[in-house]
RNA sequence: GGGUGAUUAGCUCAGCUGGUUCAGAGCAUCUGCCUUACAAGCAGAGGGUCGGCGGUUCGAAUCCGUCAUCACCCACCA
């Protein structure tokens, strides 16, 4: 009777309504008259591919941008993707490496050439990725951090700061990563809890036969050491002030100072000093006036300033040095000791604190008004816990190190003169210019001047991404800035709130004077079932790809949308596809009950009138509660709200009332609002599971080439029938009541029953009771059957006469029961009506309620006990 | 060392400014069903003294205090 399987088969399908949406152009989107809605894509990184992070990330911004568009929004969702500097460049080194050769005999164009030729191997890859997951971006405006429009953005925004005296150039103690040779912005640096060594070591006190012990658990920087210092109010140290001591090994003589920085309570009280590696050392070098040693070259090994251990790792001279200290008796102890050690985010090596010449952007007042637009809500936060953490950043941010010693990015465009000093300029042609200028020199040409070889950290880049995608910071101003800017929602994850977020809402403020986006909504991490976060090393990663496979991308979306509140850490496990995909099974087998029957020229029946006015009330409902928890962008409940509404009341409850007998004919009124209550059903679930939806929405009727539910306007919420909510969820016990009758009397569904009422009965569903609980009658009786099985819904007793099928003993055992627990909740209510305070200081309502609930139960019990002495007869 | 958030059924979570529901959902579990849309299913059922203690209140999962456990963020104690 209908050809479609009884099974539903994403791979079938996907692809197809893929290439038509994208094929009928029905992501793009133009200025025009309607209200915009906007998301910027984060970028992912080039060369990444899609994990499972990634798919959570995207299938929210597809979720959300696809109900803008059926609201009738011009909905525009931009993707891209970022150049990564350090991730990239390590990437292409490595793969140097493998091919033996080194960055360092490389020119920086040849560097670069293989840079750019591994992004257009591996570039893209995540792009067609997000086409599976069905991600309705606007291809057309595919943009990269390092393409032309891009890159001039970053190089104007770089010169505008400069000029503006927010960008400096200056010799800090930055944290240094000595793999990818490169300074790393305090963001970048990741702190670990690490078991490590405390070593007290002896430093001989000049002119006395005592030692000074010093404790560190950097033992291999005391080459570096040019002071010993002390807190001055220290009791146990006085004895040391203004003595000299010898570094040990070293043989130095090196002066105690004293500062009240030292903690009296840490070790024995003597810190040694290495200023060119420690940034409180730094510190105190600056104050001293000491001279700072560095002893370590870029990649981590010791240098010629060292003057021991030259060329060794820092870590091997560690161990090195505590054998040496130990045989010239200079080691006093050492103790096991916890502390955090800084590791590059990115090399996963150990931070080397290193003072070296970068480039900073002072941030004391490009962050006010962005911290004032969060904290006022103009830009909201969901959830708002970030809020805090937002403005502890924001309050006390230090300097941005924005120079990286690397190739791959957009390189700094500084200019440094021959005689000395330099220029800031968005072309060489411009610095030539300002050049001869500052010179005076008027012969001056490019040849004589040499560039900044660093390039900038790539947030540089993406701080400008909701600008720089508009090109607002070259065309200020244009058409799509005036209208796409700001950009609606941001959907990321609360890991990069500092590196990107914070930083766009900067940029937005200081180019365009106004906030990037409304509203941010933070997603959480994907972890496994067992709470890890999901890692390569631990296997725990799905491919999401594999789990498309698996499951189709409509099951692995709904899935992931299933277990993740804004800002919650999701445990991923297979059983939430599955759970997605036994759905869209669900759904494409209503289809298919509903595109198998005839039609005839009927009647309607009554029970299918109560039911067709019945669901659109409880459709009406769910409309009004999804679009109020859009509103809070709690999507994981408006999705099981739906869910809900599809398995719950429209399949079990309302499609099992309309539904005619075997091979029966359905009338034409009740069909037609069936397939109207699918369509709605479809357009809710479309951004949810946008490829079933197109598949089944095709299906209803005939639609033309380009037709697309995409654009089918979302339904507005009507207003419900309360009464009739009412009297249907009161049938739908009555029918539970029934059916547990049938059940524990073992009565097939087959074998038509009689339901008695006592006393009158008002419900106007009786239709529908008759149909779902299979009744061939529904009296009203003074007095029940002697051998009924009866059951209580609200206040009225109901019974289902059974003939000998009945034992006497079981109900009234049941019904004793149910006594007995009505009797004590009575009690409990009118100990509460009996307290006076309680009458006379809670609102009349409550009280109101209290004494219905009093007189319910009292009805109830007056039943119970009729009922009781029936049976007892 | 600071800060933020969390602790509600086996699991993942709702429960808004205390009271119309003697605590809700999904999944899982248990029982009975291969009933001609769907066993990736149908029908039914069980399951929590809302982390502990104390307080405010006529009344607290909901407010306050405290303790415990967990998570995350920030911080230059060598």
């Amino acid at each position: 009777m209908n050809t479609l399987a009884t099974v539903y088969d994403p791979k079938a399908v996907e692809d197809k309504w893929y290439k038509y949406w994208e094929g009928h152009d029905l992501f793009k989107s133009t200025p025009d008259e309607r209200e915009p809605y906007t998301i910027v894509i984060p970028p992912p990184n080039v060369t990444g591919v899609l994990h499972m992070g990634h798919m959570l990330n995207e299938t929210i911004q597809d979720i959300l941008v696809r109900r803008a568009r059926m609201e009738g929004k011009n909905a525009l969702w931009v993707p891209g993707t970022d150049h990564a500097s350090i991730a990239t460049e390590a990437k292409v080194v490595n793969r140097l490496a493998q091919q033996g050769v080194k960055k360092t005999d490389l020119t920086r164009d040849e560097f670069l050439k293989h840079a750019w030729d591994w992004t257009h191997e591996h570039g893209g890859i995540i792009l067609q990725q997000l086409r599976k997951v069905g991600a309705s971006c606007d291809w057309s405006r595919t943009s990269f951090t390092m393409d032309e429009v891009r890159s001039e953005s970053v190089l104007k925004v770089f010169v505008d700061l400069y000029n503006k005296g927010l960008i400096y150039r200056g010799v800090r103690m930055v944290n240094w990563d000595p793999k990818a040779l490169t300074a790393l912005s305090d963001e970048e640096v990741v702190y670990k809890e690490e078991h490590s060594k405390l070593f007290y070591l002896r430093y001989k006190i000049v002119g006395e036969d005592g030692y000074a012990i010093v404790a560190t658990t950097r033992p291999e920087t005391i080459m570096g050491d040019t002071a010993m210092c002390i807190n001055p109010k220290d009791p146990k140290n006085q004895h040391l002030r203004g003595k000299k001591v010898i570094v040990p090994l070293v043989g130095r003589e090196i002066p105690v100072i004293e500062d009240e920085y030292v903690d009296i309570e840490f070790g024995t009280g003597c810190l040694k000093v290495t200023p060119a590696h420690d940034p409180n050392d730094y510190m105190l070098g600056e104050k001293y006036n000491l001279q700072s040693i560095d002893i370590f070259n870029d990649n981590g090994t010791l240098s010629e300033a060292a003057g021991m251990y030259v060329g060794m790792d820092r870590f091997d001279v560690r161990k090195q040095i505590e054998k040496d200290l130990e045989a010239a008796g200079l080691l006093e102890k050492v103790e096991a000791y916890e502390n955090k050690v800084g590791y590059s985010e990115r090399t996963s090596v150990a931070i080397e604190p290193k003072l070296s010449m970068q480039w900073f952007l002072k941030m004391t007042d490009l962050v006010k008004p962005a911290l004032k637009a969060v904290m006022e809500d103009d830009i909201k936060f969901y959830p708002a816990k970030f809020k805090n953490t937002y403005r502890h950043w924001m309050t006390d941010t230090k300097d941005w190190c924005i120079s990286r010693q690397l190739w791959w990015g957009h390189r700094i465009p500084a200019y440094f003169l021959p005689q000395g000093g330099y220029v800031v300029a968005e072309s060489i042609e411009q610095a030539v210019e300002l050049a001869r200028k500052k010179t005076g020199n008027a012969a001056l040409t490019a040849a004589d001047l040499r560039q900044d070889e660093d390039c900038l950290d790539t947030w540089f880049s993406s701080w400008l991404w909701p600008i720089s995608l508009f090109d607002g910071i070259n065309k200020p101003g244009n058409e799509e800035m005036k209208y796409y800017y700001p950009t609606t929602d941001l959907v990321t994850g609360p890991d990069i709130i500092f590196f990107w977020v914070a930083r766009m809402i900067i940029a937005g403020y200081e180019y365009i004077g106004e906030m990037p986006f409304k509203n941010v909504y933070f997603t959480g991490i994907v972890r496994d079932k067992l709470g890890r976060k999901m890692s390569k090393s631990l296997g725990n990663s799905p491919d999401p790809l594999e789990l498309i496979d698996r499951f189709g991308a409509d099951g692995v979306r709904m899935g992931l949308m299933l277990a993740a509140p804004a800002g919650n850490d999701i445990l991923y496990d297979d059983a939430l596809c599955e759970q997605g995909r036994n759905f869209n099974n669900k759904i494409w087998n209503a289809f298919r009950l509903v595109k198998g029957w005839e039609v005839a020229d009927i009647e309607q029946p009554e029970h299918s009138r109560l039911a067709v006015e019945w669901f659109q009330s409880i459709l009406d409902n769910t409309l009004a509660e999804v679009k109020d928890l859009f509103s809070k962008f709690r999507l994981s409940e408006a999705l099981m709200a739906i869910y809900r509404l599809f398995w719950e009341e429209f399949s079990a409850w309302y499609l099992e009332t309309i539904k005619p007998a075997y091979q029966q004919p359905i009338d034409k009124k009740t069909l037609e609002a069936t397939m109207g209550f699918f369509d709605s059903l479809l357009r809710m679930l479309h951004p949810f599971m946008p490829f079933i939806t197109e598949e089944l929405w095709q299906n209803i009727s005939e639609r033309k080439d380009g037709e697309s539910i995409m654009y089918a306007r979302m339904p507005e919420a009507g207003e419900p029938n309360a009464e009739l909510l009412k009297a249907v969820a009161e049938a739908k016990e009555i029918v539970t009541g029934v059916r547990n009758v049938r059940k524990s009397k073992n009565i097939p569904n087959k074998e038509a029953l009689s339901l008695q009422v006592m006393g009158e009965f008002n419900n106007p569903c009786k239709t529908i009771i008759a149909k779902l609980a299979g009744l061939e009658a529904i009296e009203s009786v003074e007095t029940k059957d002697a051998t009924a099985a009866s059951f209580l819904v609200g206040t009225q007793e109901f019974a289902v006469p059974l003939g000998n099928n009945i034992n006497v003993e079981e109900e009234i055992a049941k019904l004793e029961a149910e006594l007995k627990y009505t009797q004590g909740f009575l009690a409990s209510v009118e100990k509460k009506l009996s307290n006076e305070r309680f009458v006379s200081n809670a609102p009349e309502a409550v009280v109101a309620g209290e004494r219905k609930k009093q007189a319910d139960a009292q009805s109830k019990i007056a039943t119970i006990q009729e009922a009781l002495a029936a049976l007892k007869k």
